[in-house]
DNA sequence: GTGATTAATGAACACTGTGTCCATTATAAA
DNA sequence: TTTATAATGGACACAGTGTTCATTAATCAC
């Protein structure tokens, strides 16, 4: 995976990577250019095509990094765990450790997954979410009939609020902790969005 | 806003918005250009400019028109409704109405918010969902002091959950129908997602 | 139907960006 | 210091853009 690269080479990524993230919060992503980016950077566009195919090529790699980074957190989550501090009143550690990923990188997931970025990058996030969630789902559903809602809709449902959630945290200027984070959105799991919000029965 | 057209004007618009669904299904909306849309749509390419500004352009007019429909509907739609709805164990009957615009409009819908669609769309109905809700909500938890979750916090789970329940709707062959699809919802909503998948307290 | 109106066409224009060369220069590694 | 190779600058043909304009064709009002 990590070729052993030359400084020269490691620079100029660096230098693609940087006017990469400058250009979105600027012009916004759609419509960045090559010659935007190697004007940006400083660099020859020839060196461009050195090391990225096209601008998607450059951006797929940038999204490749990140989502590995999710992958090695996300794939520890269980869900059971979740329910089980929740219904003792505790905040359910894996999540806390998930938004503290988001709060590390949040210079980068702010702008890529903000009004001007790249929702594709939104889009591998949700599904990245989903099919582990499908792995763990999976196994518990298996065989009973009480389920009120098809696992598979209910995932797609979990995966969206999660990632909607993370987005408005980081949108609104990281007001909440990771901890607190993972404190809310265990209350909204256990209770529903309905409850959590207030909504009493009578 | 409908300015009274020429037939010649509604067709060749016609023929551009069909071009558009015809080209991100066959090739990804990234990358469509005016030459791609007129060559598909066989008209001049100088023929678009007397109507469009430019691709993105096509694009937002497009986002627009949905944007309308969907707004008609969202304005009447009622969470304490839905709440007593569920608490009766009923479907709450606005979110019928919503998932039968969704499936009327099907076709349109299920390429312009799946992979290779746009999705700044997406963008654009998560923000209508949430504005709406805003509204709502609102009334409801000022002066309040037992919520467990800040409003804007839960609302933008929710509107993310409510589109992600729909794509997953649009992108697996629409199983079910809109009043089961309210069921659903309403399940969710009211339950929690846990409880809603078969997590029982014990 | 006829004539006035206006949309669509085809062809040209300068311009920007693309992707690919190649000889040359600069920099890192052994 | 030598060897390897990354980066540069300049060139190339090509595709797409956005605009203009004279010409053709369709529609609308009468």
């Amino acid at each position: 995976m990590t070729d052993k690269l030359d400084r020269r080479q490691l620079k100029t990524k660096q230098l693609l990577r940087e006017a990469f993230v400058k250009l979105i919060r600027e012009k916004g992503y759609e419509g960045i250019t090559v010659s935007d980016l190697t004007r940006k950077a400083n660099i020859n566009r020839g060196t461009f095509y050195l090391h990225y195919k096209d601008v998607l090529d450059l951006r797929d790699h940038l999204k490749a990094e990140f989502h590995q980074g999710l992958l090695a957190i996300v794939s520890h989550l269980e869900p059971g765990e979740l329910f089980k501090a929740a219904s003792e009143g505790k905040v359910y550690d894996g999540l806390v450790r998930l938004y503290e990923y988001f709060d590390a990188q949040a210079d980068f997931f702010e702008v890529m997954l903000g009004p001007k970025g790249d929702l594709t990058f939104a889009r591998l996030l949700k599904d990245t979410i989903e099919e582990r969630m499908n792995e763990k789902i999976a196994k518990i559903t298996t065989g009973r009939k009480d389920v009120l809602v098809p696992p598979d809709v209910l995932i797609a449902y979990m995966a969206s609020a999660q990632l909607g959630f993370v987005l408005h945290w980081l949108q609104t200027g990281r007001k909440q902790s990771p901890r607190e984070l993972a404190q809310m959105l265990t209350h909204i799991m256990y209770l529903g969005p309905l409850k959590a919000v207030g909504f009493q029965a009578n």
